[in-house]
DNA sequence: GCAAAAGTGTTATCGCTACACCCATGT
DNA sequence: ACATGGGTGTAGCGATAACACTTTTGC
């Protein structure tokens, strides 16, 4: 039998539908240290707990639109980071319901939200030792995404998404020293780091952590596919 | 409100369901290559056409158990390497209807299975360079579930499922250089392999391929467990 | 002039790569 | 005795890790 002889709105009956939602590990960095946003959630079951940011998925979009949407909706930005890392589909994992959640996480530039704002909306930045109890299976979900985002920054150029388009040296190292939660060599990660090629130096210094000031530099995109379409491995 | 107020049978109504699949690429390795394990598909839409092996989530499974049904039903194996790597989710990409799913892939010991009843149930085991069309979007999914097991395999010892239990380094060596597709130098492979101090050579040999026969090892868990505990990386 | 952060080089060690021959055995 | 695959060692090179002092400038 060929498709166009199926009766396509038949096809599938009898088997069970089921919720399935989306949520976000939002991560961004205060120049001090990798953050997560957070909110009070708006709906019961378990309304005005601590939660991330999730929504159930449209009828007529992806999951990677619908999560998509959830980010723009919960921070105003568009085309950021965002990478798909694991579902969750225990059995009364919800007590409102059978739901599948596919959980996302994305990386964003705090430069360019309006920080303050946030807080009115009933959520708040949280850094990563002061994570509080979240519904259901969240926290599972923040280490989870915790443990991923390591393993991705290690190899791929994706702590750049977090930082502003010109950042100086010591901003990024104190980027990756936040995410792994340990001190680097300032010397060697420079080296390794600048060794790449992929950073431009600007003219230009930061001036607003130190009287000598520190040159900015800005991510160069070309160069790193150049780099890696050699077949390299970035490793920081 | 407290949970124990709510009604739970309403709490999310007016929320649209969907159904859930799960898709599981399956690997086996024969000695000399790996191999993908493909079906005849049963049901309509494109009955009869080459695809992965799959069936809609069970309303009291979650995800991996469903895909662990799945891997039962068309291997007759348990316990077996099982790991989710991405969902698919693409209005559109089942004619059939609106299905979101959900791909696993799965590392099998061939030597476990009656490979020769797999033919009798219209499947077949593919080399990577000949693999055929298959439905929907599946072969992006294989394509996809190729390059996670290269990573995987680079940095943790998965590759042992793919193996009976007593193996030779020669063989060993021969399904690296088959997920890689290139040679590797045999002395520095041993080398390094054998440096991690987590295989235990047995007395027996293999002379199943040589004159001179190739010592059977073992794959040692706790001693790996000691290796990563100190925090170490496997690298292959 | 001093405090505070930015920036810079060298050395020793380790791991990787490349490479070629002997060994054991079944025929 | 020979063919076949199994098994071994080394030397050169490049990458990593450990380590301390100088520079700039706002105050």
């Amino acid at each position: 039998m060929s498709i166009a002889e199926l009766d396509m709105s038949k096809v599938y009956t009898g088997q069970s539908k089921i919720l399935v939602a989306v949520d976000c590990v939002v991560f961004g960095f205060d120049s001090n240290e990798i953050k997560l946003l957070l909110f009070r959630r708006k709906v019961e079951p378990l309304k005005g707990e601590w939660s991330l940011v999730g929504s159930f998925i449209k009828k007529d979009m992806s999951l990677e639109e619908s999560a998509k949407v959830v980010l723009y909706e919960s921070t105003g930005l568009q085309g950021v980071f965002l990478e798909e890392f694991k579902t969750y589909s225990d059995i009364g994992r919800d007590p409102g319901g059978r739901v599948i959640s596919v959980a996302f996480y994305s990386l964003i530039r705090l430069d360019q939200m309006n920080t303050g704002s946030v807080e009115e909306y009933d959520a708040h930045w949280f850094g990563l030792s002061e994570i509080p109890d979240l519904i259901l299976d969240h926290n599972k979900m923040v280490q989870q995404a915790i443990e991923r985002l390591k393993i991705k920054i290690r190899r791929r150029p994706v702590g750049f998404n977090l930082l502003p388009e010109k950042f100086t040296l010591p901003q990024i190292q104190v980027l990756y020293e936040s995410i792994y939660q340990r001190k680097i060599d300032d010397r060697n990660f420079r080296k390794k780091l600048l060794s790449y090629d992929i950073l431009t130096k600007t003219g230009e210094k930061d001036k607003s952590s130190s009287k000598k000031g520190a040159y900015y530099y800005k991510f160069n995109k070309e160069k790193f596919d150049e780099f890696t379409a050699k077949g390299y491995d970035f490793e920081l």
